[in-house]
DNA sequence: TATAAACCCTATAAAAAACATAGGGAATAT
DNA sequence: ATATTCCCTATGTTTTTTATAGGGTTTATA
């Protein structure tokens, strides 16, 4: 399952695609508008904009809005920011690869090879679903 | 990510299907093979017994065996038995639903959507492997 | 230039989940 | 009888997730 920390970014996502004609929008109208904390909000967005899908402006008058293109913006990149590996496991994850204690030999690991398998068509999945999916189902 | 006792239970049922020739194999030895906590391992193969994956037998000269076929025991049945959801959010959850609070209106909620989708086809994947392709990987 | 609005950033606390251990009970081969 | 092995429930520990706190910086506007 997704954290919260990820259903939240995207509803936020989904949110600035849906008003984009305005230049900015307020973590505050997000935060009502899902009745999410305003604080725990601003922690995701903050991320969402170091990570190059954002943009803010500071001030009166300020606020966040989409940078990118929708169909830029594949699942994939979302969870990975936010949630992490998409691997079931960690020694097959491409990003945050780390060696399981419990398995002496990689190469001849049945569970291994399965997992990198799943990764690669799970990844496919992830990939082709875009936040213009999310808003052309709104 | 799965749990260390999803990962923990694929690693005892594939030794399990390597094994399959013993009438009965050890908590301990599957244990000790990969470093794993005896007694949590315990707890692991009496869910997958209870499951029906798993036959044990008591008393000296007992130990666990498999029981069903290493083709009939998908990956989605184990993760699920062990873990939980396999939908990344509870809104399309098929066997642990929950709605979201965040979302008013489920039926015009383009996340939940695209994530009904997300589910249908990994569904596919972890529908389709099982600990058969793990034994024939090792 | 004063003020209020709004994002920026780091730290810390609270809650939940995952991970692990403990210990006695019941069945069985020898 | 006894040692072995699984059975079952409870409890403790650690890690992760979720949330909050509080002051800093920038900017529009009067």
């Amino acid at each position: 399952m997704l954290s919260k920390k990820t259903k939240y970014a995207l509803h936020a996502l989904t949110y600035l695609g849906k008003h984009r004609e305005n230049k900015t929008v307020l973590i505050q109208d997000i935060a009502e508008e899902h009745g999410i904390s305003h604080k725990f909000l601003e922690n995701i967005l903050l991320e969402l904009r170091k990570a190059g899908y954002l943009g803010s402006k500071k001030g009166k008058g300020g606020g966040y809005y989409l940078i990118k293109e929708p169909k830029d913006i594949p699942l994939s990149r979302v969870i990975r920011l936010l949630d992490g590996p998409i691997a079931l496991l960690p020694c097959v994850s491409l990003n945050y690869y780390e060696p399981c204690a419990e398995c002496k030999d990689e190469s001849h690991c049945g569970i291994n090879r399965v997992m990198a398998q799943v990764r690669d068509e799970t990844l496919k999945i992830l990939e082709n679903k875009t936040l213009q999916d999310i808003l052309e189902g709104e």
